[in-house]
DNA sequence: AGAGTTGGCTACAACGTTGTAGCAGGGTTT
DNA sequence: AAACCCTGCTACAACGTTGTAGCCAACTCT
């Protein structure tokens, strides 16, 4: 009996009380959007053709002044709007990119929020609509999200946090939508990533301790399967080469990343090196941890230990003594990951690029440079990579 | 001389060098935007008019099985996806939603994320698009974003942080946009918003504390003209009230929302007021100043002085002793206010409605509430309001 | 057998733009 | 005076859908 959804459609009530501000009710409205003027409107009312207004809306520079005026006049006296919908139809351009970020609860790191950041201020300026779609790691209905993008023809694609698995990857591979992935190191014919310098960063992070004067410096691991967790571990054996000081594996630790795992870790290479005197964790959680089970051992951070952490979440500069660590240029992450979508876009021939970011030393107190230097914390030194 | 932008197209040079994967290449691609199946193909080689896989794909039900099956398989073996910028032109429906954030330098506040993940969760039900928007609040462009909605006959809208001034609300209240303004007080024609109890918080927070005996409470208030901070600081003299405690100016400073001012406005209330066992700041960040100045004070947090923040901060609970403190239901506003929007989308004629959600007491260890009972921190207790 | 009903399909006019092609008419060149 | 070229405008066919109206055949009633 269905013939078609118009049958479905409600009547709704139009309550209408309660107009405690009566505004001019000239506007018809249907259901969710209102009824709006369109360049028809405008071309009736200045008495000039569609094209005439079309023209005049995009700068063809063939209309005459008074005529131009006219139209102008009118489209301002009409509040109108030229539709997006429309022009976005007919120039077969959607104009829209999309950020999908998967998320894992817990997980609500400002470095996100940064690259966001740096994405809409680049897009935005070439004139694209940013969507934004939030979803948990665990959730099994990613494909959901990519008929999306397939049905709004999204012309790009920026993927970040911790995605449901490599076959995500895959699918958005063959789809051939310029992508960028956010610190997921993953490459294809139209798919590239942006990160930073894990392993350069952790080697100025380690190269600062040493600078400091330290030569008995642990390391707190994040967990082995991960990329990450394995520059990072690079960073810091190539800052011991490079300065002569052997690998002592009773340095070296593991935290799982988490701040219990960061203190246990610590514990541990206390135990085995009771002569360590600087630590750096491949997280600043770690760092944290790292530094309460120094605390709990009698140790004086910076004093007696020096401690580096990497990744700058916020706390790190509420901890007291505030967390010296590495900071990954979020912003620029997301400009670039921006700027390189927009040129796999406008060139489609385009070799996608990926871009390794320059980390940044941010020195605050938890290292002790101010304990030799005349100035307290906040200094921040440019990571050499 | 210039006759249209037709003109003024670029050729880019396809330098289709280095195909490491040779993809099949049956798309022909324009510039930006592969061209792609559309609903002729599909009828065309399905042998059936436009008008049957349109009713396949609206599910209409008034197409034969064979037929529909014959249509399904083409459908797939074409990898069709339906425009989405096509039916909401001829539907006359965006479905687009915007969010737009201004911030100030600084305010990386995870709260935001939370709104923004609760609104993403609610209206992707519905089958909405979130757009992103994200300003510094000194921006002055702000009009050139509305601009932008009205293009994009954006359904809704959401605003958070820092406006740029009351001119934007009135100019977005006058659009008549359904909006929900995210703990920003201000109601309009089609527009409302969502808030905090913050004086309920406040009142569950002061409560708490002269629960575990206390009764030289100290208020550190945020700054003056902030609305948020005056209904902070009735709720504080509320729970006094409740309790027979008389209110003490001296147990009172301001702090103005920051660490440092929280520190001098605690150093400022143990001066004045000695006798003071507990503190209610009126944000984690002041509560944390405040926690560094009695500890350079010599008083010890929670056994000396209890204190509870208000926020939730990511630092709260990184920082020892872990921050007790009043945490907005971020997730929750989110989706409160997307409900809202859909509602007055979808019903023009609705009242819109002014949401107030409860917060939460999160008890760590900074209140010494574990002091008297055997569980340690973390456990978390909804707050009456 | 004629009238009515139903199932399964299609034609067509929107939706609000853009951009190309073209057309007057006035001017300038040969 | 014929040939051209500008300037200022308009007609029109797209773009990829949707939803209504309607059509034809095949049934089911009387």
């Amino acid at each position: 009996m269905c013939r078609g959804p118009g049958a479905a459609r409600l009547i709704l009530g139009d309550e209408l009380k309660g107009e405690r501000e009566t505004h001019d009710n000239e506007e018809f409205e249907t259901r969710g959007v209102r009824s709006v003027t369109t360049i028809k409107d405008i071309a009736k009312s200045a008495g000039v053709s569609v094209s005439t207004v079309s023209h005049v809306l995009n700068g063809y520079g063939d209309i005459g002044q008074e005529t131009e005026k006219r139209v102008r006049a009118v489209m301002k006296e009409l509040n109108y709007h030229p539709s997006a919908l429309a022009r976005r139809l007919v120039r077969k351009r959607s104009y829209v990119l999309e950020l999908m970020l998967f998320s894992v609860e817990g997980l609500r790191h400002p470095f996100f929020y940064e690259v966001i950041c740096g994405v809409t201020a680049e897009i935005e300026k070439a004139g694209y609509d940013l969507v934004l779609s939030v979803r948990d790691t665990r959730d099994r209905r990613w494909r959901e999200c990519l008929r999306r993008c397939y049905e709004s023809k999204v012309e790009g694609l920026f993927l970040m946090g911790t995605l449901p698995g490599r076959a995500m990857l895959e699918e958005v591979a063959s789809s051939r939508i310029p992508t960028v992935l956010i610190d997921i190191p993953f490459e294809g014919s139209k798919m590239t990533y942006v990160t930073s310098d894990n392993a350069g960063g952790a080697r100025a992070a380690t190269e600062h301790l040493i600078s400091l004067g330290h030569s008995r410096i642990a390391f707190i691991d994040g967990h082995a399967p991960s990329a990450i967790s394995e520059e990072r571990a690079l960073g810091y054996r190539q800052a011991l080469a490079n300065h002569g000081i052997p690998l002592d594996p009773g340095l070296i630790a593991s935290g799982n990343f988490t701040q219990e795992g960061g203190r246990t870790a610590m514990k541990r290479v206390l135990e085995a090196s009771p002569d360590v005197t600087a630590v750096f964790a491949a997280s600043d959680l770690m760092a944290i941890g790292a530094m309460e089970a120094l605390r709990e051992a009698g140790r004086k951070v910076p004093q007696d230990v020096a401690v580096v952490g990497f990744d700058d979440i916020e706390a790190a500069s509420y901890v007291r003594p505030a967390l010296s660590t590495i900071k990954q240029q979020g912003e620029t992450m997301g400009r670039s990951a921006a700027r390189e979508v927009l040129k796999l876009i406008s060139n489609p021939g385009r070799q996608p690029k990926k871009i390794v970011l320059p980390t940044e030393l941010v020195v605050r107190e938890s290292c002790g440079a101010w304990l030799n230097s005349s100035e307290g914390g906040g200094v921040r030194a440019q990571g050499l990579s």
